[in-house]
DNA sequence: CTCCTTTATCGTTGATCGACGATAAGCGAT
DNA sequence: ATCGCTTATCGTCGATCAACGATAAAGGAG
Protein backbone atom coordinates (compact mmCIF):
# COMPACT_ATOMS: atom_id res chain seq x y z
CA UNK A 1 0.00 0.00 0.00
CA UNK A 2 2.13 2.94 -1.08
CA UNK A 3 -0.57 5.61 -2.20
CA UNK A 4 1.78 8.10 -3.20
CA UNK A 5 4.35 6.83 -5.75
CA UNK A 6 6.47 10.10 -6.90
CA UNK A 7 5.62 11.17 -10.76
CA UNK A 8 7.70 10.53 -13.76
CA UNK A 9 9.83 13.24 -14.96
CA UNK A 10 7.82 13.68 -18.26
CA UNK A 11 4.25 14.00 -15.87
CA UNK A 12 6.16 16.13 -13.46
CA UNK A 13 6.92 18.29 -16.63
CA UNK A 14 4.02 18.39 -17.97
CA UNK A 15 2.01 19.38 -14.38
CA UNK A 16 4.26 21.80 -13.68
CA UNK A 17 3.81 23.48 -17.46
CA UNK A 18 0.00 23.57 -16.52
CA UNK A 19 0.29 25.56 -13.68
CA UNK A 20 2.93 27.75 -15.88
CA UNK A 21 0.01 29.62 -16.96
CA UNK A 22 -1.06 32.58 -15.04
CA UNK A 23 -4.78 31.62 -16.32
CA UNK A 24 -4.49 28.18 -14.98
CA UNK A 25 -2.74 28.75 -11.80
CA UNK A 26 -6.06 30.98 -11.51
CA UNK A 27 -8.32 28.43 -12.29
CA UNK A 28 -6.52 25.99 -10.27
CA UNK A 29 -6.56 28.44 -7.16
CA UNK A 30 -9.80 28.71 -7.90
CA UNK A 31 -10.66 25.22 -7.67
CA UNK A 32 -8.56 24.83 -4.93
CA UNK A 33 -11.23 27.33 -2.58
CA UNK A 34 -14.34 26.32 -4.14
CA UNK A 35 -13.47 22.41 -4.02
CA UNK A 36 -16.32 21.56 -6.81
CA UNK A 37 -16.78 24.33 -9.44
CA UNK A 38 -18.83 24.02 -12.72
CA UNK A 39 -17.25 25.17 -16.10
CA UNK A 40 -19.15 28.18 -15.83
CA UNK A 41 -18.59 29.25 -12.66
CA UNK A 42 -14.87 29.56 -13.76
CA UNK A 43 -16.06 31.56 -17.16
CA UNK A 44 -17.70 34.45 -14.71
CA UNK A 45 -14.22 34.54 -12.91
CA UNK A 46 -11.38 34.36 -15.40
CA UNK A 47 -11.53 37.31 -18.24
CA UNK A 48 -11.49 34.70 -20.85
CA UNK A 49 -13.92 33.54 -23.33
CA UNK A 50 -15.89 29.83 -22.63
CA UNK A 51 -13.94 27.87 -25.09
CA UNK A 52 -10.77 29.93 -23.79
CA UNK A 53 -11.50 28.07 -20.34
CA UNK A 54 -12.62 24.64 -21.30
CA UNK A 55 -9.64 24.48 -23.38
CA UNK A 56 -7.18 25.72 -20.19
CA UNK A 57 -9.38 22.81 -18.37
CA UNK A 58 -8.21 20.52 -20.50
CA UNK A 59 -4.99 21.12 -20.32
CA UNK A 60 -4.94 20.98 -16.45
CA UNK A 61 -7.09 17.51 -16.84
CA UNK A 62 -4.45 16.35 -19.60
CA UNK A 63 -1.89 16.71 -16.90
CA UNK A 64 -3.17 14.93 -14.19
CA UNK A 65 -3.94 18.42 -11.77
CA UNK A 66 -7.99 18.53 -12.05
CA UNK A 67 -10.44 15.60 -12.76
CA UNK A 68 -14.29 16.48 -14.57
CA UNK A 69 -17.39 14.67 -13.96
CA UNK A 70 -20.47 15.58 -16.31
CA UNK A 71 -23.67 16.36 -14.35
CA UNK A 72 -26.25 16.21 -16.37
CA UNK A 73 -26.02 19.13 -18.61
CA UNK A 74 -23.11 20.86 -16.70
CA UNK A 75 -19.30 19.31 -16.04
CA UNK A 76 -18.34 19.52 -12.69
CA UNK A 77 -14.47 20.19 -11.89
CA UNK A 78 -12.73 19.63 -8.91
CA UNK A 79 -8.86 18.97 -7.85
CA UNK A 80 -7.65 15.82 -7.75
CA UNK A 81 -5.89 15.14 -4.35
CA UNK A 82 -4.60 12.17 -4.78
CA UNK A 83 -2.40 13.42 -7.84
CA UNK A 84 -1.93 16.36 -6.19
CA UNK A 85 -0.40 14.48 -3.26
CA UNK A 86 2.03 13.00 -6.02
CA UNK A 87 3.03 15.87 -7.27
CA UNK A 88 3.85 17.58 -4.10
CA UNK A 89 5.74 14.57 -2.78
CA UNK A 90 7.89 14.94 -6.16
CA UNK A 91 8.90 18.39 -5.91
CA UNK A 92 9.52 17.67 -2.45
CA UNK A 93 12.10 14.90 -3.46
CA UNK A 94 13.36 17.38 -6.36
CA UNK A 95 13.98 20.63 -4.64
CA UNK A 96 14.79 18.70 -0.84
CA UNK A 97 17.11 15.90 -1.58
CA UNK A 98 18.17 16.39 2.19
CA UNK A 99 21.17 18.49 1.11
CA UNK A 100 19.94 22.06 0.85
CA UNK A 101 20.81 22.20 4.57
CA UNK A 102 22.62 24.78 3.96
CA UNK A 103 20.76 28.03 4.04
CA UNK A 104 23.72 30.42 4.99
CA UNK B 1 13.11 39.19 9.46
CA UNK B 2 10.80 37.31 6.81
CA UNK B 3 13.61 35.34 4.40
CA UNK B 4 10.87 33.63 2.46
CA UNK B 5 7.80 36.11 1.47
CA UNK B 6 5.55 33.96 -0.74
CA UNK B 7 6.01 34.96 -4.56
CA UNK B 8 3.43 37.11 -6.57
CA UNK B 9 1.20 34.64 -9.08
CA UNK B 10 2.93 36.20 -11.69
CA UNK B 11 6.27 34.35 -10.52
CA UNK B 12 4.96 31.30 -9.56
CA UNK B 13 3.83 30.63 -12.80
CA UNK B 14 6.91 31.37 -14.83
CA UNK B 15 8.43 29.49 -11.81
CA UNK B 16 6.48 26.46 -13.23
CA UNK B 17 6.49 27.33 -16.89
CA UNK B 18 10.38 26.62 -16.28
CA UNK B 19 10.50 23.59 -14.83
CA UNK B 20 7.51 22.09 -16.92
CA UNK B 21 10.43 21.57 -20.09
CA UNK B 22 11.66 18.00 -19.73
CA UNK B 23 15.34 19.54 -20.84
CA UNK B 24 15.01 22.35 -18.63
CA UNK B 25 13.93 19.48 -15.61
CA UNK B 26 16.79 17.51 -16.05
CA UNK B 27 19.20 20.25 -16.10
CA UNK B 28 17.23 21.87 -12.50
CA UNK B 29 17.83 18.22 -11.31
CA UNK B 30 21.28 18.20 -12.10
CA UNK B 31 22.45 21.25 -10.69
CA UNK B 32 20.35 20.23 -7.07
CA UNK B 33 22.91 17.17 -7.32
CA UNK B 34 26.01 18.91 -8.54
CA UNK B 35 25.62 22.34 -6.65
CA UNK B 36 27.78 24.12 -8.83
CA UNK B 37 27.97 23.60 -12.70
CA UNK B 38 29.39 24.84 -15.64
CA UNK B 39 27.85 25.53 -18.46
CA UNK B 40 30.04 23.08 -20.25
CA UNK B 41 29.20 20.25 -17.92
CA UNK B 42 25.66 20.72 -18.46
CA UNK B 43 26.15 20.47 -22.05
CA UNK B 44 28.03 16.78 -21.73
CA UNK B 45 24.61 15.99 -19.81
CA UNK B 46 21.86 16.60 -21.99
CA UNK B 47 21.45 15.10 -25.64
CA UNK B 48 21.48 19.32 -26.85
CA UNK B 49 23.13 21.86 -28.72
CA UNK B 50 25.21 24.06 -26.60
CA UNK B 51 23.06 27.02 -27.76
CA UNK B 52 20.03 25.61 -26.99
CA UNK B 53 21.44 24.87 -23.39
CA UNK B 54 22.21 28.10 -22.99
CA UNK B 55 18.80 29.83 -23.90
CA UNK B 56 17.13 26.59 -20.89
CA UNK B 57 19.71 28.39 -18.67
CA UNK B 58 18.69 31.38 -19.36
CA UNK B 59 14.73 30.88 -18.96
CA UNK B 60 15.94 29.13 -15.28
CA UNK B 61 17.69 32.18 -14.58
CA UNK B 62 15.20 34.70 -15.30
CA UNK B 63 12.71 32.65 -13.58
CA UNK B 64 14.96 32.84 -10.82
CA UNK B 65 15.60 29.79 -10.24
CA UNK B 66 19.06 29.57 -11.12
CA UNK B 67 22.21 32.21 -10.82
CA UNK B 68 25.39 31.85 -13.00
CA UNK B 69 28.44 33.80 -12.04
CA UNK B 70 30.86 34.29 -14.43
CA UNK B 71 34.16 32.47 -13.66
CA UNK B 72 36.86 33.53 -16.19
CA UNK B 73 36.13 32.45 -19.14
CA UNK B 74 32.74 30.17 -18.38
CA UNK B 75 30.08 30.62 -16.24
CA UNK B 76 29.14 28.64 -12.87
CA UNK B 77 25.60 28.16 -12.31
CA UNK B 78 23.65 26.84 -9.46
CA UNK B 79 20.81 26.54 -7.77
CA UNK B 80 19.25 30.01 -6.20
CA UNK B 81 18.57 28.60 -2.49
CA UNK B 82 16.73 31.28 -1.35
CA UNK B 83 14.19 31.64 -4.36
CA UNK B 84 13.65 27.97 -3.80
CA UNK B 85 12.62 27.97 -0.62
CA UNK B 86 10.07 31.15 -1.65
CA UNK B 87 9.22 28.85 -4.75
CA UNK B 88 8.43 25.43 -2.27
CA UNK B 89 6.25 27.35 0.36
CA UNK B 90 4.45 29.42 -2.09
CA UNK B 91 3.81 26.19 -4.21
CA UNK B 92 3.10 24.59 -0.53
CA UNK B 93 0.20 27.62 0.35
CA UNK B 94 -1.34 27.05 -3.01
CA UNK B 95 -1.79 23.12 -2.92
CA UNK B 96 -2.33 23.15 1.00
CA UNK B 97 -4.78 25.87 2.33
CA UNK B 98 -5.65 23.61 5.38
CA UNK B 99 -8.63 22.10 3.43
CA UNK B 100 -6.60 19.08 1.96
CA UNK B 101 -7.15 17.04 5.21
CA UNK B 102 -9.05 14.14 3.87
CA UNK B 103 -6.87 12.12 1.36
CA UNK B 104 -9.67 9.84 1.05
C1' DC C 1 49.19 40.40 -29.80
C1' DT C 2 47.26 36.06 -31.35
C1' DC C 3 45.09 31.86 -30.73
C1' DC C 4 42.07 28.81 -28.24
C1' DT C 5 38.44 27.91 -25.21
C1' DT C 6 33.98 28.86 -23.35
C1' DT C 7 29.58 30.88 -23.37
C1' DA C 8 25.99 34.22 -24.93
C1' DT C 9 23.49 36.07 -28.58
C1' DC C 10 21.54 36.33 -33.33
C1' DG C 11 18.80 34.71 -37.04
C1' DT C 12 16.09 31.21 -38.84
C1' DT C 13 12.69 27.52 -39.18
C1' DG C 14 9.09 24.46 -37.86
C1' DA C 15 6.11 23.35 -33.97
C1' DT C 16 3.22 24.43 -30.31
C1' DC C 17 0.41 27.73 -27.67
C1' DG C 18 -3.33 30.94 -26.57
C1' DA C 19 -7.04 33.28 -27.86
C1' DC C 20 -11.33 33.71 -30.25
C1' DG C 21 -15.86 32.75 -32.68
C1' DA C 22 -18.60 29.29 -34.60
C1' DT C 23 -20.38 24.98 -34.30
C1' DA C 24 -21.56 20.43 -32.51
C1' DA C 25 -23.04 17.41 -28.81
C1' DG C 26 -25.62 16.16 -24.66
C1' DC C 27 -29.17 16.80 -21.39
C1' DG C 28 -33.64 18.80 -19.25
C1' DA C 29 -37.85 20.92 -19.75
C1' DT C 30 -41.79 22.10 -22.30
C1' DA D 1 -39.75 16.28 -30.85
C1' DT D 2 -38.18 20.80 -30.06
C1' DC D 3 -36.08 24.35 -27.71
C1' DG D 4 -32.70 26.25 -24.53
C1' DC D 5 -28.78 25.79 -21.72
C1' DT D 6 -24.05 24.21 -20.90
C1' DT D 7 -19.76 22.57 -22.42
C1' DA D 8 -16.46 20.49 -25.79
C1' DT D 9 -14.42 20.64 -30.10
C1' DC D 10 -13.03 22.69 -34.56
C1' DG D 11 -10.73 25.97 -37.38
C1' DT D 12 -8.09 29.97 -37.60
C1' DC D 13 -4.54 33.38 -36.71
C1' DG D 14 -0.88 35.69 -34.50
C1' DA D 15 2.56 35.00 -30.91
C1' DT D 16 5.75 32.45 -28.54
C1' DC D 17 8.78 28.34 -28.10
C1' DA D 18 12.49 25.05 -29.04
C1' DA D 19 15.96 23.72 -31.67
C1' DC D 20 19.96 24.56 -34.51
C1' DG D 21 24.21 26.64 -36.72
C1' DA D 22 26.83 30.67 -37.08
C1' DT D 23 28.81 34.38 -35.00
C1' DA D 24 30.31 37.58 -31.44
C1' DA D 25 32.34 38.53 -26.95
C1' DA D 26 35.51 37.79 -23.17
C1' DG D 27 39.20 35.63 -20.72
C1' DG D 28 43.56 32.74 -20.41
C1' DA D 29 47.77 30.79 -22.58
C1' DG D 30 51.41 30.95 -25.63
Amino acid sequence: MRPSPPLEDEQLAEACKALGHPARLAIFRHLMAEDRCVCGRIVEIVPLAQSTVSQHLKVLREAGLVSGEVEGPRTCYCIDKAFLARFRRTLDRLADPAVITEPA
